[in-house]
DNA sequence: TTGCTCCTCACGTCACGTGAGGTGGC
DNA sequence: TTGCTCCTCACGTCACGTGAGGTGGC
C-alpha cells in the first residue's frame, strides 16, 4: 500500500527540503509519483521514500547528481555496487591527497627555506619514445603512469633500453590548468626503426638551454621547487617561453616512498 | 632581490591559473605588486610566491577564501596556528562523518527492511526548563549538546532532577533545512520556581496524541526511521502540522557507540 | 474570508572556467 | 606588420537557497 502526500509531508518523511524536492523534479531524478494538472502540486507517494533516501546518502558524500541519477537508474545490482564502490574509491584518493596536502602545508609554514642548486645545462636534442595528449592538471599523475606504462612495455618487446623518463609541459598547462603534455622515454643514440603502434610517436625533443634544479620528494611539493627555481630563473636569468621539462630520476616505479622521489625540473632559458 | 613578472610568468612560478590570480585579485587575496596605470597589466612581485602557494595549499585543503585571507593577514603566528587548527579539526569531523554515512549506505542497501513498532501515545502537557533558537541542520548536533549541557547545568545548581530529555522541531526545520527547535529538559511536577538565566527558559508543553517509533542507532540514520514511522502516520492516521518530538532516551552522554543510542520519535496526529 | 500550502520565475552563492572582442608591446 | 600577452566584460557551472508575487483548497 502506498499513498500520495505534498511535497511538504514527503519533506518531513525524507528530510530533504523543499527546494531540494523541487530541484530534483526538474531534473527528473525523483518524479512525484502525480503532479495535479490544474495547479502543478506536487504528489509524492510513500514508495519513493526509499529512492530518497538513497539520494540523500549519495549526496552527503557528495556524489554528483548525474551519478545518482545513473545509480538509481540500474537494477542491476552488480553495476550499482560497482558505480558506488568506485565512487568511495575516489573518496579514498581524495582523502589520501589531503593527507599529502596536509604535510605538506607544515614543510611550508616550517623554518626551513629551502636553498635550492640551480644548474645551468645546455641538452642536445634527443630522439624519444612519446606520448602526446591534452591533459588537466587534476589527471597528470593518471596521465604519466598510463603514459609510461605504454611506454615502457612497448620498449621492452623492441628490446630496447630507455635512457632517461621525462615529461614537458606547454604553457597552458600551468596557466589555464590544461595543456599539452608530452610524455617521453630517451631512445639511445642509434636505435634502429620500432614497431610504434599508433598511441604512441618516434619523435625528436630538441635541445636548448635549460636552467635546472633537483625536486625532491612528493610531487604535490613541485610549487614550493617551480617557485624557487622560476624566481631565480627571472631574477639572474632570461626565461623562454618554450614547455618545461620533468626528468623523473627516482620516480613512483622505483620508490616505494614519496619522500624518495628525485625529479629534475628544467627551466628553458636563453643562450 | 625580488623581480616583477607577467600574470602568464607568475602563474608558472605558482602553479595558479591565470585565471584564478585574476580572481584573487578582484577580492583583493592576492593584489599584484604593481598594476601598469596604462594598460591595466598586472605584474607580481617574486616576493609574492610564497603567500601564492600558501593559497594553493589552503585551497586544496576546501579552506573559502575569506578564510584564506585571515589566515594570511595575520602575522601573529599562534592566530595563524589557531585558524588552521580549526580548520584541520572540521575537517576531520567531516572525515568523520563520512565514515558513518558509508555505514549507513551499507545499511540502506542491505536487506534488513526494518520493520517498525508504532506505538500511539496520549501526552500530557508538561513543566519543561528549555532553549529556543532558529537552527540550521547542520548545527544541530552542536546546538543539542551545548543546549543539554547548559540546561542540566543549571538543574544540578538548583538540586533538580530532570526527568526526559527531548527536543521539538518545527516544520520549516525539516522543509527549509532550518528551522525553530526547543530543546528541553522535563521537569518533576511540583518544581519550584527556579533561577533561569536569560538564555533558559521556563515553559509548558502541549499535550497531544502521538505516534512514536524508537530509533536505535546513529543519529545519521534518523530518516528511515522518520520515512517509516512517517508513512505508516500517512497511510493509517492523520499528521498534524505540530512540531515533532525527540526523546533521547540513551544519548551520547550515556552510551559510548552510537549503536547504543535509543531515541523516540513522535509524530503528531489527530486524536 | 482568512490562513495555509504550494506554485513559478528571477536572481544569488561560491570559486572560478569559458569564450568573445579588443588592446599594448616587441 | 604579425604574434603574443594581456585586458575586461558577460555568461556558464553546480546544487541548490532566497525572496517576490501569486494561486488553489479548506
Amino acid at each position: 500500500m502506498t499513498t500520495a502526500v505534498g511535497i511538504g509531508e514527503f519533506s518531513r518523511l525524507t528530510h530533504l527540503s523543499v527546494k531540494a524536492l523541487r530541484h530534483y523534479h526538474d531534473i527528473a531524478l525523483l518524479v512525484p509519483a502525480e503532479i495535479d494538472p490544474g495547479t502543478g502540486y506536487r504528489r509524492y507517494a510513500t514508495g519513493q521514500v526509499h529512492a530518497a533516501q538513497m539520494i540523500n546518502r549519495l549526496r552527503s558524500l557528495q556524489m554528483p547528481l548525474p551519478q545518482i541519477q545513473a545509480v538509481l537508474a540500474t537494477d542491476d545490482t552488480s553495476e550499482r555496487d560497482r558505480l558506488l564502490h568506485d565512487h568511495l574509491q575516489r573518496m579514498e584518493a581524495e582523502l589520501d591527497r589531503t593527507r599529502q596536502v596536509v604535510a605538506s602545508l607544515r614543510g611550508l609554514l616550517g623554518t626551513t627555506a629551502p636553498s635550492l642548486a640551480v644548474e645551468l645545462r645546455d641538452s642536445p636534442a634527443i630522439d624519444v619514445l612519446a606520448v602526446r595528449e591534452t591533459v588537466a592538471r587534476d589527471d597528470i599523475y593518471t596521465f604519466c603512469n598510463q603514459a609510461f606504462s605504454a611506454l615502457t612495455g612497448q620498449l621492452a618487446e623492441s628490446g630496447v633500453t630507455p635512457g632517461s623518463f621525462g615529461a614537458t609541459y606547454d604553457e597552458n598547462f600551468f596557466t589555464e590548468d590544461r595543456g599539452s603534455v608530452v610524455a617521453y622515454l630517451e631512445l639511445p643514440a642509434g636505435t634502429p626503426p620500432l614497431a610504434v603502434p599508433n598511441n604512441l610517436v618516434r619523435t625528436g625533443l630538441p635541445g636548448g638551454r635549460f636552467a635546472v634544479a633537483l625536486h625532491s620528494g612528493p610531487y604535490i611539493d613541485f610549487d614550493r621547487t617551480y617557485g624557487a627555481l622560476g624566481s631565480y630563473v627571472v631574477e639572474h636569468l632570461t626565461p623562454l617561453p618554450e614547455p618545461i621539462r620533468e626528468i623523473y630520476l627516482v620516480g613512483p616505479d622505483d620508490a616505494d616512498d614519496a619522500t624518495g622521489y628525485r625529479t629534475e625540473v628544467c627551466w628553458p632559458i636563453a643562450a
